[in-house]
DNA sequence: GATGTCGTCATCCTTTCGGATGATTTTGCT
DNA sequence: AGCAAAATCATCCGAAAGGATGACGACATC
């Protein structure tokens, strides 16, 4: 992957030079700016286009990622059954280590899972019965300490830190 | 398909054009020529990746799955926190069932996803290389089909269903 | 009694989201 | 070639969310 930017540099390099070289000895013509600029123009789009197909290409032979790559392909969920991930049948027991060391309280963790249940900040202030300005203030606190700079950012670093099932 | 080689052109010319310009009005210094190779070749090359990256999209068709790869993206934990939640080490098999008897297309699930990593409609919009209006026509049909009103809820819907990791 | 944390509430302002709707283009299939 | 589905982009508008900041009371601690 970084030897495609070397390279890119390189031939850069070279190409540029050439022209360069090529320019003052044998292209002395009318508009050779012209010609000169459209050369490298449609040489690095050829090249960028080359660079795109290449770095982002999917690799099918190379070796550990491919092998799973493959095998879930055939991973198909029997008929309609629901069976969706049970999230956990086990309560959910939070990290409170990470709670404490990132300084996340009870009641912001709290507003977090309902957060995470993808209730509006209404819905919380009248589930927990405080007003909608409080829950946003413990929303901008907890993001904060996490972070994140949106809810479900902060739902998603939640669930990695461990803090929400 | 056509229009993009006519955007090419139409780009590469007006570039052109005003490099021109322009080098024979401000940019006259020394090695402006290098200057000049080097700005269209830079401009060039991206534009070659962009356009690369657009033709040569995949299209997910109905008889063939193509699988995207996970990317794994390693958390750092601090020390004592053991393990939690590790994302997937396996490779995430959405319910297709649920989602084809959901209606949803590959593209709305794809975008859904990155909803679910956190991120705004427009850093999705840049990420996938499309306008953040189409971004948020594929959220408003997602989350209509999910019954969501919420991109949070949407994303809570989406794991209880199997869709998301 | 001073200090500090936490929970509560507020206001002002900006950004982001979401709903409704219509249009065009691309693509897959027949 | 033609149709249907999907993808793309747009505009308008209201609602929700987020940032910054200040304030006040309860409670624990030193």
């Amino acid at each position: 992957m970084k030897r495609h930017v070397l390279i890119f540099g390189l031939v850069g390099g070279l190409l540029i030079a050439t022209l360069q070289y090529t320019e003052y000895r044998f292209v002395i013509i009318e508009h050779s700016v012209e010609v000169y600029g459209a050369l490298v123009a449609i040489l690095f789009a050829a090249f960028g286009i080359w660079l795109g197909l290449r770095i982002t290409r999917r690799r099918e032979t190379t070796n550990e990622i491919v092998r799973e790559t493959v095998v879930v392909k055939e991973v198909l969920v029997p008929a309609e059954a629901p069976a969706p991930f049970v999230p956990n049948s086990v309560p959910f027991a939070p990290n409170t280590t990470q709670q404490q060391n990132l300084g996340i309280t009870a009641r912001e963790l709290e507003i977090l899972a309902l957060v995470a249940r993808g209730l509006s900040n209404r819905e919380i202030a009248n589930q927990l019965f405080v007003s909608e300005n409080t829950v946003k203030t413990h929303c901008a606190r907890a993001f904060d300490k996490l972070g994140a700079a949106r809810r479900t950012q902060a739902v998603q670093r939640g669930k990695e830190l461990g803090l929400l099932p």
